[in-house]
RNA sequence: GGGCUGGUAGAUCAGUCUGGGAGAUCGCCGCAUUGGCUGUGCGGAGGCCGCGGGUUCAAAUCCCGCCCAGUCCA
């Protein structure tokens, strides 16, 4: 169902645009030109830019940025900041800012957060990797990108602009820029995503997409529509297309990036040496491509054959020819990408955005292997990050994190590989056949893609049987997907609900930090719950655990906070009713060390930001009575020197005794004022935040309790860094007087220790070193005395053999290990010989010679339990020696006989 | 967040499915051959079989928990 919209602008009127239907796609569009037929955009349309730039002056990507922000600030709207690619940072149904509509919501496209300006305008970064196997082959597509946006926030009362003022902006932009107006279409068409949805326009010229407008209005609810409160003209300008366009250059890339893909070409040593125009070839190429949806490698290669007919050239060279060049593009497009990635401070891991980065990395790094680039990635990614250095120097300022952390990834890739190979190599050793299962679980389990199999395999030569379905990918996707159904999901415990009207409870602990006790009248008594008009208890959140204590003597076990509804857990809520006024006291001891805890979190945060770089972002955080714990992104493990300077820097600050300040604040002023840095505890609702300042250490949005003074947490001790996950590194500490029980713990350890073995405490490391080695020494003494035991007792034995049909049998009780009657047996067994040995411990051992057709299995079982092989059994006997060893005799005599 | 794989000698790994005397190759040390190095031959050292528990007569091997590492997916 779709709602109706009249398409029909003020512009286009006193312009004279006139509405036709494309011939091709049927879609309705505007345009000024009375012949045109088709649309405007791909594949209706053929590009007609390339070699022909339709723009006055030709820009850069600087430029263009700075051109569309400029505009729009002259017609009355206000530039904004850009927000980092890494929209998890404020959301969390997304990894990565795909739109600059995505920097608003949810809280200013819900209405709940007024916008910083109104209207506004963005340029804003953005990363899509939807489509990343067709960038560089289309001459089009991008991994990273730039949308130019600028949006108006209608509300009833304050309407700011709509879709007349929205189309004539967009007009006279191009018109600023030089764009023929007769060149440019509007196409009718609805956009959907997040939720939302409304009619939109389509601007294209020449052949491309250039801008959409989109005026969302409805929330998607089911399959119907419902009225948005908030009305949202959300524009997406192409900031890359308008470069290309505005050059007329063969690809987007050369627009965009030129320096670069010049840089690349002339370091890679894999390039043919060709004499045909690549202008043209490269021309034809994106030209053709443009008229097709490229979904799949099977529509690259569709348009392989495309080209080749056209120009006449033979598919295979015009192969040789352009696949080298295409990854070229592709490695050019996910440098700049990692430039962004990187310097927003992802960290590379197999989770998450860091997942993501980690991908376009290692496909990066394929690619450059491919074409033999000498340059290394860290060397590309600088050649970007000193390109984009004027609009965005906070990326050029991560240098130093984006350097180390590619030179490990590398290392780790390479290892991967190497690993994959012997894995791979091991394989063929035993068969001359790779299944696709094989394949599978190597790349599933192991990390290595199907085509460094194929690789190994034509490295080691002989035919080797491998096929590689061209879904590879898709199934294993597929094999996940069968796997994912069988999933559970975790249920979360509720509150109980209440009905009525209750007001949102007074939390009296931001006013009065320093308060114990307090009154306050119940409101209502739900199950064990008490909902109190104000409290004191802090209930749990941000990390911090709840506060524990009493209201009216009775215990008060857990307090939750729902809908800014504060719920006390009683043990009993006999003998009180709704209207009581009660005394509430809660646990200082408790608190205090909460306090200590939280304000210890703030502080060992900001100092490993200091310690390990700008990339280290909180990834939750737990604060109970006893400890802290503290996860951290980092792409690699902290080393105890760093533990030491974290701890050490932690304890000046708290020695400097700086001040704790908290106030609250709305979310625009926090933001512009501090920046992204406040969002270390994760996505945080609502316009007001809570702003904890510690004085030129730390800002955060929290709601916790904290002490007013770095001083009162006392001594900040780390007690151990653990890795969570990879790419997350835990820390874990204490402060206060908890340091001063862990540190006594620690010493009792220590103390012990020294005193077990006789020494003092500093003597312990090369005493213990002393003891190992030594006890390797005598374990290695022992073992080799047992085997000469077991030499020299055969002389004892050695006679007393007797003769049972055709065997010689000794069944004999010796004293020793059961290493030692294994020698002994070793040294007595001849070919036609059963030796039998037992110790008073219950071992018993039963060899044979090669001749003797008795199971030795069978033989121990008649006396006892064990096993093992058919001429070597061991095992417990049971019952008493001489018994066990008659019984033994007859048995071998019995089945001796029986031969 | 979910799944999968691995941890055994200094290094690379086999042995684990199906419980029964801890192995291979390289490297290291010594001896022989040599004027010396390389090479070759012979000999040798080197293992808490990741840690902790359980099952069992018996665990590198089976079960449970933990630690460490790798990898795929959302």
């Amino acid at each position: 169902m779709k709602t109706s919209h009249n398409y029909k602008v003020k512009l286009f009127e006193e312009k004279g645009f006139i509405r036709k239907r494309c011939e091709k796609c049927g879609k309705y569009f505007w345009t000024l030109d009375e012949d045109r037929k088709t649309c405007g955009d791909s594949p209706c349309d053929r590009y007609t830019f390339i070699g022909n730039p339709v723009t006055k002056e030709r820009y850069s990507y600087t430029e263009m940025v700075r051109t569309f922000l400029k505009f729009f600030e002259r017609q009355g709207h206000t530039p904004i900041k850009r927000y980092p690619v890494t929209a998890r940072r404020w959301r969390d149904d997304i990894l990565l800012t795909i739109a600059s509509i995505a920097v608003f919501q949810p809280w200013v496209t819900k209405g709940i957060v007024d916008p910083v300006a109104n209207p506004l305008v963005i340029a804003q970064p953005c990363i899509r990797l939807n489509d990343i196997d067709n960038v560089g082959r289309t001459g089009r597509h991008l991994t990273s990108f730039t949308m130019g946006g600028h949006h108006a926030f209608n509300k009833k009362d304050r309407e700011i602009y709509w879709t007349d003022r929205t189309v004539e902006l967009c007009y006279n932009f191009m018109k600023e820029l030089g764009i023929p107006k007769e060149s440019l279409t509007f196409i009718e068409s609805w956009w959907e995503g997040g939720g939302n949805a409304g009619p939109c326009y389509e601007v294209t010229s020449h052949g491309v997409e250039l801008a959409t407008l989109v005026f969302m209005q409805y929330e998607k609810v089911g399959d119907s529509y419902r009225e948005m409160p908030l009305k949202v003209v959300d524009t997406g300008y192409g900031i890359e297309r308008f470069v290309w366009v505005s050059q007329g250059t063969p690809t987007i890339y050369d627009a965009l990036f030129g320096s670069v893909v010049e840089r690349l070409k002339e370091s890679a040593r894999n390039i043919p040496g060709e004499s045909l125009d690549m202008e043209e070839i490269l021309k034809e190429s994106a030209t053709l491509a443009g008229l097709m949806d490229i979904e799949d490698r099977g529509d690259l290669k569709i348009l392989r054959k495309e080209v080749a007919k056209k120009l006449n050239i033979d598919v295979e060279r015009l192969d040789r020819i352009l696949t080298p060049m295409e990854y070229i593009y592709a490695i050019a497009d996910h440098t700049r990408c990692l430039a962004f990635m990187l310097g927003d401070g992802i960290v590379p891991s197999n989770v998450k955005d860091g997942y993501l980065a980690r991908l376009v990395l290692r496909k990066t790094l394929r690619y450059m292997e491919k074409v033999g680039i000498t340059l290394s990635l860290g060397e590309i990614v600088d050649l970007h990050l000193e390109e984009l250095k004027e609009l965005y120097p906070e990326l050029l300022e991560m240098r130093d994190y984006i350097m180390d952390v590619i030179k490990v990834e590398e290392e780790r890739y390479r290892e991967t590989l190497n690993r994959g190979r012997g894995v791979v190599k091991r394989l063929l050793k035993y068969k001359r056949e790779i299944t696709l299962e094989d394949l599978i679980e190597l790349y599933d389990s192991r990390g290595i893609p199907p085509e460094v199999v194929v690789n190994v395999a034509r490295e080691i030569g002989g035919d080797i049987k491998i096929e590689v379905p061209d879904n590879f990918y898709t199934l294993v996707a597929e094999r996940h997907e069968r796997r994912k159904s069988e999933e559970k999901e975790k249920k979360k415990m509720d509150l109980p609900p209440i009905d009525g009207d209750v007001g949102e409870t007074q939390l009296l602990f931001y006013k009065y930090p320093r308060m114990r006790e307090f009154e306050g009248r119940i409101l209502k008594i739900v199950d064990n719950y008490v909902i109190l008009d104000k409290t004191l208890f802090y209930p749990e959140g941000g990390g911090q655990k709840c506060d524990t204590g009493t209201i009216e003597d009775r215990k008060v076990l857990d307090v939750q906070k729902k809908d800014g509804i504060v719920y006390h857990k009683l043990s009993s809520v006999e003998g009180l009713k709704e209207g009581d006024v009660v005394k509430g006291v809660i646990d200082w001891d408790r608190r205090i060390n909460l306090m200590r805890n939280h304000t210890a979190t703030h502080i060992v945060n900001a100092v490993a930001q200091m310690v390990l770089g700008k990339h280290v972002w909180q990834a939750g955080s737990d604060v109970d009575p006893e400890r802290g714990r503290l996860d951290i992104t980092h792409y690699k493990r902290i080393s105890r020197e760093e533990i030491k300077r974290i701890e050490e820097l932690a304890n000046r600050i708290v020695l400097e005794n700086k001040v704790v300040r908290s106030i609250f604040m709305e979310r625009n002023e926090a933001e512009q004022r501090y920046g992204f840095r406040i969002y270390q505890g994760g996505v945080v609702p609502g316009n007001i935040l809570r702003i904890v300042e510690i004085e030129d250490v730390d800002v955060e949005a929290c709601g916790g309790t904290h002490c007013e003074n770095t001083s009162e947490v006392g001594y900040i001790k780390i007690l151990r860094s653990e890795r969570v996950q990879d790419g997350v590194e835990r820390l874990v500490y204490t402060s206060g007087i908890n340091t001063v029980k862990e540190v006594s713990a620690m010493e009792d350890i220590l103390l012990k220790s020294a005193e077990i073995l006789g020494v003092p405490v500093e003597r312990l490391p090369e005493t213990v070193e002393r003891f190992f080695k030594e006890w390797k020494k005598q374990k290695k003494t022992i073992e080799e005395l047992e085997k000469r035991i077991g030499e020299y007792k055969r002389y004892m034995l050695l006679n007393r053999f007797k003769r049972v049909g055709d065997y010689q049998v000794l069944i004999e009780e010796i004293e020793g290990t059961p290493k030692e009657l294994m020698t002994t047996a070793d040294y007595l067994v001849g070919d036609n010989s059963i030796v039998i040995l037992l110790n008073r411990e219950g071992y018993i051992l039963c060899r044979c010679g090669k001749n003797v057709d008795i199971d030795m299995v069978h033989l121990l079982r008649v006396v006892g339990k064990g096993g093992g092989r058919k001429d070597l059994a061991q095992g417990k006997y049971l019952g008493d020696v001489e018994e066990v060893k008659e019984k033994l005799l007859e048995e071998i005599e019995r089945l001796a006989k029986k031969e």
